[in-house]
DNA sequence: CGTGTCCTTGAGTGGCTTCAATCAGTGTGG
DNA sequence: CCACACTGATTGAAGCCACTCAAGGACACG
C-alpha cells in the first residue's frame, strides 16, 4: 500500500501543486510523502470523516460524490492526474472520494502540508489559482446540469474527459483532445455526473454513434470520429 | 457613483475579506478603495471582459450568470453582503455579474489587491478558505440541479436565501434563518438558478404555500411559516 | 453451465416544459 | 379620472423529453 518515491522522477511533477515549492522544501516534503494505490471502485475518503492526509493524483481518475439517504447520488467532481485531493483547513470534506479507475496517489501529511501552505507564498498562490479554476469548472457544470439536453450532456462529458486525459498525458503538448482512449467512467457513473439515468445515457451514446460523432469499441473504449460534430452537439460548451 | 468611506464604520468589516489584513495595510487599502452603486438589474461586470477592479459586496445581492447564444441562461452563483466579486490572477471571469437587487460595492484596484494577496499570508489564506467554501457550495448546488425535484429545488432556494440573508444581517448572532424578508430574486431569476421554468417555480411556490410551509405577501416578501416543514421539503439539503 | 454485472433496447408513464390566456400592479397620456 | 400599454406572476391545457419498468444480450467468473 505504501512506498516512497523521488519527486524527480514523478510523472506529474510539471503539473502538480508541488511545483509551487522551492527545491529544498520539495526535498523535505519528499521525505514524508508516500504512495497509495486503490483499485477501481474503492472508497478513498469519506464525507464527514476526518482525513489526516492530502494527496496528488499520479494516475487514474477519482470521483467526488454526494448522496442522500434515499439513494440519490450525484458526482460533483472528477480528479485527474496532477489534481489535488483533500480539503485543507477543515477536518472533513462534505463529499466522498472513490476510485473510478485504478488510482495511484502521492500522499502528504495534513499538518505538514497545511503548514507549508501557510509558509510558502508560491504554493499558496498556486493552490488558490487552482481552487479558483475549480470554482469556475463547477459553475460551468452547473450550467450543463441546469440547461443542457441529455444529448448535449453526454457529448460535453466525452469532450471533457478527452481534454482532461489529454492534458494529463505525459506529452505536455497539444491542446487538441485525445480521440481514442478507454473511458474512465461506467454508464452508471456517467449518469451520476450528468444528472441523468443510465438508460438515457445509453440511448444518447447510441445517438452520437449514429450521428457518426463517436464510435464505441472493445471494453470501454471511445473513439472520437468527428470532433467538430461532437463539439457542435455539446453546444461548444464543456469544462 | 463613487465616494470614499472608512473601513472602521464598514457594515461588513467583521465578515469581509479585509479582516485578513493587518491594520496598517487596511489603512492603505482604504485610501484607494471607493464605493459603487448599481440599481437592480444593472450589468456589473462581464464574461470575457477585462475588469481592473475587485469588490466586496456591502449590501444587496449579485447574480453570476452564464448564457448561451441561443438564449439559455443559468445563474451559477449568488453574492451576498461581505462576499467578494472578481477573479484574481486572470483578466476576465467566464461569468457575467448583474445586480439582482440594488447593490453597494466597495471596490479595490486589481493590481493593488493582487499585490496584497501575494504579500499578505493572512489575506491569502482567508481568500483561499473562502474559495474552497465556494467550491463546496457550487458542488452542493450541482447536486440540487442534477437530482432534486422541482419542489425540493424551490424549498432549498428559499432556505438558502433565508440563511444567507440572516448571516449577512448586522446581528452577528443566531444561525437560525430569517423567517420574513423580501426575496431578492424575481421568479425568472429563481428559475434561472434552479434549472427550471418560471411557470414551474410559480406552481411549486403555490404548493409550498398550500402545504403551509411559507406565505407570500406584499411585493416579493416571503414568510417562512413552518421552518421544519420547509426543511423537510428541501430534503434537509441546502448550501 | 449457471450466476452476476454491465449495458442495451423497448414500451409506457409522468414531471416539467411549452404555449397561451388572464390577472395584478405600475406608469403614461389624453 | 380612465383607457391603454407594459411587465411580472399566476393558472390552465397539451406535449415532449427523460424517467420507470421490464426484458434481453454480452461478457466474466466459478
Amino acid at each position: 500500500m505504501r512506498k516512497r518515491n523521488a519527486c524527480t522522477i514523478c510523472a506529474v511533477r510539471q503539473k502538480a501543486l508541488c511545483r509551487g515549492l522551492p527545491e529544498d522544501q520539495q526535498g523535505r516534503l519528499n521525505r514524508t510523502a508516500y504512495h497509495r494505490h486503490y483499485d477501481a471502485g474503492r472508497f478513498i475518503s469519506g464525507a464527514d470523516q476526518r482525513q489526516d492526509w492530502f494527496a496528488t493524483v499520479l494516475s487514474g481518475v477519482i470521483k467526488l460524490t454526494k448522496s442522500l439517504p434515499d439513494g440519490r447520488q450525484q458526482i460533483v467532481g472528477l480528479l485527474f492526474p496532477a489534481d489535488f485531493l483533500g480539503r485543507p483547513f477543515r477536518g472533513r470534506s462534505p463529499f466522498t472520494a472513490e476510485a473510478a479507475t485504478a488510482v495511484e496517489l502521492c500522499c502528504l501529511d495534513r499538518c505538514h502540508f497545511e503548514d507549508l501552505l501557510q509558509k510558502t507564498p508560491g504554493l499558496s498562490q498556486l493552490f488558490l489559482e487552482r481552487t479558483l479554476d475549480e470554482v469556475d469548472a463547477a459553475r460551468e457544470w452547473m450550467f450543463l446540469l441546469g440547461r443542457k439536453t441529455a444529448e448535449e450532456k453526454v457529448a460535453s462529458l466525452i469532450l471533457l474527459v478527452a481534454r482532461r486525459l489529454r492534458r494529463a498525458g505525459a506529452d505536455g503538448g497539444a491542446e487538441r483532445p485525445a480521440v481514442h482512449w478507454d473511458f474512465p467512467l461506467s454508464r452508471t457513473e456517467m449518469a451520476e455526473y450528468l444528472g441523468l439515468r443510465i438508460e438515457t445515457v445509453s440511448r444518447q451514446i447510441r445517438a452520437l454513434r449514429s450521428a457518426g460523432a463517436i464510435e464505441v469499441a472493445e471494453g470501454r473504449a471511445i473513439i472520437v470520429r468527428d470532433l467538430a460534430a461532437l463539439e457542435r452537439m455539446a453546444q461548444k460548451e464543456c469544462e
